[in-house]
Order: C-alpha cells, then structure tokens, then sequence
DNA sequence: AAGTGGTCTAGACCACGAG
DNA sequence: TCGTGGTCTAGACCACTTC
C-alpha cells in the first residue's frame, strides 16, 4: 500500500499539513533512544495525558509506520511495549485500545469479624452484595494426603489426610480469584458441612463455629506477581496483568490451624485494605 | 550460517542423534499453537522444573535457531515471553539468564506497635536489622499545597499547605521502596522533628506521640500493577515485575488524620502479613 | 576476533472482524 | 472484500562481553 506515493501523516488528514512536517513528534534517528521507544514514549503520554482516553482506538499499524517512517516491526515493538504494561489490548481485525479499568473490589477485614458470619454477611457473597454484582462459585472438594510443606504449615503430621476445597469466583461472570483451601480432617468430622460443595450459609467459618471450633484469628500473607499462564487464562487476565497472591491461615483455639486458604486474585480487580491497632 | 548444511540440532552435538530426530521436542508446525509459543512453553518447562535452575544460561539464539529451525526472530518471540512473564533477564554480549529470586523481605503489621516504637524497632531501620542489611535513606522533604484529592483524604480544607516527605529506601543499595508522606502542618508545629530529613529515633510517629498525637490506629490498603517507566528505573526492577501499591493512613485521636503514606514497593522484595481478630 | 543480544528493514501469508 | 493485527522469513548493522 501507498506504495510510490510520498509518506504521509494520517490516512485520513488533508495534504495541508504533510508539507510542513509531521504533526506527531517525529522520531529522531540519531537519538540513543531506540525508535520504538520513542514510539511507545510517545503513545504512552498521549495515554496518561488523556488525549487517548480508555476504550480509545490507537492508530494503526499502517497509520503509525506512514507517520513515523519506520518498518512495521518497529511499530509493532512499540506496541508490544504498551501492552506488556497493561495499558492497551490488541484485537485482531479490530485494532488496538487503551484498556479500560476494570471496577476495583475493595475487600476490608472487617468482612472477617463474627457479626458478619451470625449474619450471613461474610464470604464472598456478601462481597458481591456490596459491588452489585451476580456471585458465581465453582468448587471441587476431594481429600488428599498433605504434601510435606503443608504438613508444616498446618502443624499436622507428615502425609496426613486433609480436605481440599478447590473455587474459582466469578461476579458477573468476570473470573475474580482462583482460591484452594485446606481443612483437617477431624475439624470436617466435626463440621460435615464443610466437606459439602455447598457449606451453607455463611460458608466454613460458620460451620466450624457452630461446631465448636471458634475462630480466634486469621492471618494473611500478601505477595505480588506475574500470573502463571495457567493462571492467566482461569482468569482471563490481559497481557501485564499481575496477580495478588494471598495465603491466609486460620487459627482455632490453643494457636491449632483449623484452615489453611490459598487464594490468587486478578490484580487489577482487587484492592484489600487492613486496619493496624496504634498500639 | 549454516548455509546449505542441513538443520541440525545442537552446534556441539555429534551427529548419532540427529539421523533420530531432535533430542529437544520439536516444534509442530501444523499446530494451531505459534512456534513461539511452542519454543517459549519449552524453556519454561525446563525453568519450572528446575533443569534450568536460577542463574542457568539459556540457550544463545543461534543454538535455538538450529534446534528448533525457526527464523531469528520467532526464538526471540519466544525468549520475549520468558522476560515479559519474569523469567528470564537478558544480557547483552553474555546470554539469557534464569532470574535468581532477590530475599524477600516479610513486614508484619506487629512491627507498628507502640512497644516497637519506643525501643526504637520500628520503621526501614528495624526492617533491615531483622534482613540483616544496611539501610539507606534518601529524604526529600518540602511543603506544598494539597491536591483537593489529598486534603479530601486528609479531611483538610482545600488548599491547605501540608509537609511532604519524599524517600527513596535502598537495603545494601538494592532499591526496596518508593515513599511520600504528607502530614498536616498543626501536627508538625508540634512535632517539629518530623520536618527535618532525619526526624531521630523512632521516626516521625515517636516524634507524634512525643508531641501529644498518640496513633490510635493504621489502615492501609493494598493494590498491585506493573510500575511506570519511572518506578522501574527508580527501583531497578527487572522486566515481568509488577509492584506493591500501599496506601497508609495514620489516625490519632477523634480520628484525626495525621499522616497519609503512599508507598510504592518492589513487587518481588516484599511480602505483607496482617494478622485478624477472630472477632 | 568471535560471539552475544538489540535494533531495524522489506517483504510474505494468515485469521479475524466489519462493511 | 478489505483492513486489522498475528506470525514468520532472511537478511542487515550495531554495541557489548569475552577471549
């Protein structure tokens, strides 16, 4: 295409402006600065400034090779660059966007205190309640013999059996958070709901309470990273995405782990807030 | 190279294997997969499970150009996944290295008590003591005019001047943490070491409960995303590394506000642990 | 000097979406 | 049908590291 024709800046401008040089910051060949940096530097504050609001359409491939003269590489290296920071999405056919945040669920600890379990108002429905949003709740139970580091945070003995509960959260048909929990097998005997895939209301907390297993703390263990592509795909995540990996224990009575949870959150999908006493 | 010679597998291999086809899996080049994709799936394989271990040399280009017959390019596809993703680190001239996973530091919320504080436990220099690294420190400090965003959050009247102190953290010259504070100017007057760049023992919340501001409590809130352009250069993260976004904000009596943090943290150093009342 | 990864060009064919 | 982005080839020159 355009072939023999001198380049010019937009497909769609008027000639008026092509003979007096580039509107678009050219590139400047003899900078150290590779070309498709620059490209990208300059897609990227068009981003943050707003000029490219999100949803916005970015400009071609073949509109961004005529207005920088660079080969379609290079232009693609560019692209390639906004969307390993998670500020755009190709679609093939369609273009490139900027991506649109997504609503952000802001998961406090106060969702962890008694009153809220006595009054079904804990778990992850009541988190959707709160957003609006339709809960979705896959789950897989099975019991499975420990692996060695789980023994160990468990306090239980080598190889023992323990119940495995396996979820994937959706709210409005949006994958949320990818979570395994892990239960001893005499708390389940003393709470049978919880080996159910469905644990009633308010979910394994409240049966382990009703069961004389009173929850005296929880702590949870935050870390950040890239998703797996496994975990990628399970939460239909979009390139530079990262994932809030959180492992939360769950303490009985005499310090005894009565549940061990480890959960993967879409990054981008989650803000968790906790309250510190000054003292 | 390789100029009419057939393919063969390795450049130091003898050729016994290759009338047998390739030691390595090839790639399907009917697959609906892309070759990259299928080359990339491999050397992750081998990362996960541990034939390349951290610090492993992967294969040069011209090693993985021979053994899986792809074009130049389509090996580095590969090779740009394993960056995007935090695999792999390259270096130019030398090869592409498995990432070696940095310490991980673990920040627990206990390290906020008051107890902490008057022994002088608290804060980055504390944190580095228990890692056994050496601290580093660079403070910026000024006053300015609150955003309206920022005096929304502080409950200040718009326009209010505020101190803000801007830091840079570093645990044996490694970049940890990226940290902005504001505090309102009644809580500096009476405090007034908190508007010095070393604000002495204990930190600025000793220098606040000196001064008559007792914290009541904290809460932070905690978000993840890839770091800007700026971030990664300040903290020297490597490439596929997202950060830790962590929003504090300090209350004293009748829930005053007395100081808003917002921290920006590299994503593979830290690990964050709350601990939650049962109750 | 030789080998490594970084950048860039100029083509090609394909799958997908929209008109 | 046409334009879009996705994949792939076969070259080229460069900067940097190692020997």
């Amino acid at each position: 295409m355009a072939e023999g024709r001198p380049a010019r800046l937009h497909s769609t401008a008027t000639y008026v402006c092509t003979a007096w040089g580039p509107v678009s910051p050219p590139v400047d060949r003899r900078s150290d600065r590779p070309i498709y940096r620059q490209i990208a530097d300059e897609l990227r504050r068009q981003i943050r400034s707003g000029e490219l609001p999100p949803g916005a359409k970015l400009p071609t491939e073949n509109e961004l090779i005529e207005r920088y003269g660079a080969a379609r590489l290079t232009t693609r290296q560019a692209v390639e660059l906004l969307k390993a920071e998670g500020l755009v999405d190709a679609v093939r056919g369609r273009g490139v966007f900027v991506r649109r945040q997504p609503p952000i669920v802001r998961l406090g600890s106060e969702r962890f205190s008694r009153w809220r379990r006595q009054a079904n108002q804990a778990g992850f429905f009541a988190d959707t309640a709160a957003a609006g949003t339709r809960p979705e709740i896959e789950v897989h139970v099975s019991r499975r013999a420990a692996s060695p580091e789980l023994a160990e945070r468990m306090g239980l003995p080598r190889r023992s059996q323990v119940l495995v509960r396996e979820r994937r959260y959706l709210a409005d048909g949006i994958p949320m958070q990818l979570a395994t929990s892990y239960v001893p097998l005499d708390v389940v005997e003393a709470a049978p709901g919880i080996g159910k895939p469905n644990s009633g209301p308010g979910g394994i907390y409240m049966r382990m309470e009703e069961a004389g297993h009173p929850i005296v703390r929880f702590v949870e263990r935050i870390t950040t990273r890239m998703p797996t592509q496994e975990e990628a795909a399970s939460l239909q995540l979009g390139a530079g995405t990262p994932v809030l990996q959180v492992q939360r224990t769950t303490y009985g009575e005499a310090d005894k782990v009565i549940e061990i949870a480890d959960m993967v959150r879409a990054g981008d999908r989650y803000e968790l807030a906790y309250d510190i006493p000054g003292d």
